[in-house]
DNA sequence: CGGTATATTGAAGTCGGTCAAACCCGGTGG
DNA sequence: CCACCGGGTTTGACCGACTTCAATATACCG
C-alpha cells in the first residue's frame, strides 16, 4: 500500500533569510510569534523544502530524527503501515502546525509523513531549535504548546466515542484550527484529505464516513461539497462533538451550570 | 460517577532539599538524570505531596495549570467525564512519569487526575521548570522527551486495532516501562488499576477485557493473578501487539526483511 | 464471617465493518 | 467532442467484533 519507491521524496535547501517575513504563517510559526524575536537575530536555520506534489514524502518511519517540519501551506498526513499492509493515519498537519514531534522521544520517526496536497514546508533542525529555545522563553513556550496541543488532540480523538461524535469533532476541530489561523470566521471547511484518510484517522471505514455525512446532511446540520463542507447547524454539531472534549469553545456550555 | 466532593484532594507542601536524593525515581525524574545537575544547584522548587490514598484527587478538569506532577510511587490515572457521566481514562502514570503535560497548551487541565493506589508525587511549578530548562539543555531535553513519549503512546494506542492487539500492547508496554525504571527484567506485571479502568483506557467493555485475558490464558500466553499478570509466551504476545507500534523492541522483527 | 465492590461468565443485541455493485468525476486520447 | 478509463465515493445487504444486560463468582475489608 505504501510503496516507498513510488513516491518522490523531498529535497531540502537552505532558505533565504527573506522568506520568513513573507511567509503566510509567519505569525503562527513556532519560531516567530508576535514579538518578532527573529527580526534582528535568527538563531534557527530554516531549510526550505520546495513545493511538494501530492503524495510526496517528507520522511519515512524509522528515519533518523533531525528536523521538525513547519507546514507553510497544504496538508501533511502522518501514518504507519502495519505488518498486514494496513495504513493507520495518525495525524493531519495544517499550515502553522509542526510535523514530527512524536519522534523526539525515540530519536527516530515512528511514522511516515507525506503531502496530502501540494504543500510547502520548512525544515527546522531540532538541535538548533532546542539550543535557540534556551535563550528564548517565547520560542520554548511555543514549542511546548505545539507538542502539548498534539497530545491533547490525540488523547481526545483516541477516546471511546461513537463514530458520529468523532466525525463531528473532527470537522469542528478542523474549522476551529482554520479559524485560529486566518482570523476570519467561516462555516466553510476545506476537506483536502480523502475520505479514506479521514476514515483511517478516525478508525472508521470509508463507507461509514460517507453514511454519517449523509445522515448529518439529511438532518440539515451540514452541506457536503466535493472537497469542502459547510456547517449549517453549528449548535447541533457542537453538542454532538462535545463529549470528545477537543473543542476550545464548547458552545452553549451546558456543563457551565455545574 | 466522578463525585468531586467524595474524593479528598491533595495538599502541597514545599519539600526538603534532601528528599530528592533519596527518591526512588531520582534517576528517572525529569528534573535530575544521570548528570546530577541538581546536586549543586536546584533551580526547580519541588513541592512534596504527602502520600495520597487511593482515589485521592490530584487536579480536576478545568483547573488552572500551574504544576507538572512527577510520580514517585503508585499510579495516577487521568480521565474525563462526558456530559452523560461516562468516564474516559486517558492515561496511566507510573513512577518516573510526568502528569499534566496535556495542560500546557490550553493553560487548563483538560482532564481529572486521581490516584489509582496510594501514591507519592512531586509538584513541579511549570514556570520554574521552563525557566530552569533555559539554562539546562539536559532538563529541557528530558522535558521534551517526556511529552513526546506521551504523544507516541497516545497515537499508538489511539489507532485502529483489534481489542486483542490493544490489550497485548498495553500489557507489554506496561512491562517495558517497568523494565526501563527498575533495570531488572521480569515477566511479572503489576496491574494496579482496575479492569474497568483498563477497559476504559483501551475503549473496551470490562467484560471484553476479562474475556480476552481468559483467551490469552487458555492459549498459554499469560497467567493471571488477582493484581498481577505473568507473560508466559513473550513472542506470541509481542507478535500480536506489534502492529500497534508502541513497543521499542519489536521482538523478532519480521519487518526487518523489508 | 457477612456485605459490598469487583471480576467473570453466558446470552442476546448493535454499531460499525466487510463485501460487492453502482455511481461520479476528472483526465486521456481517439 | 465524446468514449473510455480509473480512482474515489456512495449505496445496499450481510456479517462479525464488541457491547449490553443479567446472573454468578470471587476478592476485598471491616
Amino acid at each position: 500500500m505504501a510503496n516507498q519507491s513510488a513516491k518522490p521524496s523531498l529535497t531540502i535547501d537552505q532558505c533565504g533569510a527573506t522568506q520568513c517575513e513573507t511567509c503566510a504563517v509567519h505569525e503562527f510559526c513556532v519560531t516567530s510569534g508576535n514579538q518578532q524575536l527573529d527580526a534582528v537575530h535568527r538563531p534557527v536555520q530554516r531549510l526550505y523544502m520546495p513545493q511538494s506534489t501530492a503524495g510526496a514524502n517528507v520522511f519515512w518511519a524509522g528515519d533518523e530524527f533531525k528536523y521538525l517540519y513547519a507546514v507553510k501551506s497544504g496538508c501533511i498526513k502522518t501514518f504507519t503501515v502495519d505488518p498486514d499492509g494496513n495504513e493507520h493515519v495518525r495525524g493531519f498537519y495544517l499550515p502553522g502546525d509542526l510535523v514530527g514531534v512524536d519522534a523526539i522521544y525515540a530519536g527516530r520517526h515512528p511514522s511516515n509523513a507525506t503531502a496530502v496536497v501540494p504543500s510547502n514546508l520548512c525544515a527546522l533542525p531540532y538541535n538548533q531549535l532546542t539550543r535557540a529555545a534556551g535563550n528564548k522563553p517565547e520560542l520554548q513556550m511555543r514549542l511546548m504548546r505545539h507538542i502539548s496541543q498534539d497530545l491533547s488532540t490525540a488523547l481526545s480523538l483516541g477516546g471511546d466515542f461513537t463514530a458520529d461524535q468523532r466525525l463531528a469533532a473532527f470537522f469542528l476541530h478542523l474549522q476551529e484550527r482554520e479559524l485560529q489561523r486566518r482570523m476570519v470566521t467561516s462555516d466553510r471547511i476545506d476537506l483536502v484529505m480523502s475520505r479514506r484518510d479521514i476514515a483511517s484517522y478516525l478508525r472508521l471505514a470509508p463507507e461509514t464516513v460517507s453514511r454519517i455525512i449523509k445522515r448529518f446532511t439529511n438532518a440539515g446540520w451540514i452541506q457536503s461539497k466535493p472537497r469542502a463542507l459547510f456547517i449549517l447547524d453549528h449548535t447541533a454539531m457542537t453538542q454532538l462533538a462535545e463529549p470528545v472534549g477537543i473543542l476550545n469553545h464548547p458552545a452553549t456550555s451546558l456543563a457551565a451550570a455545574a
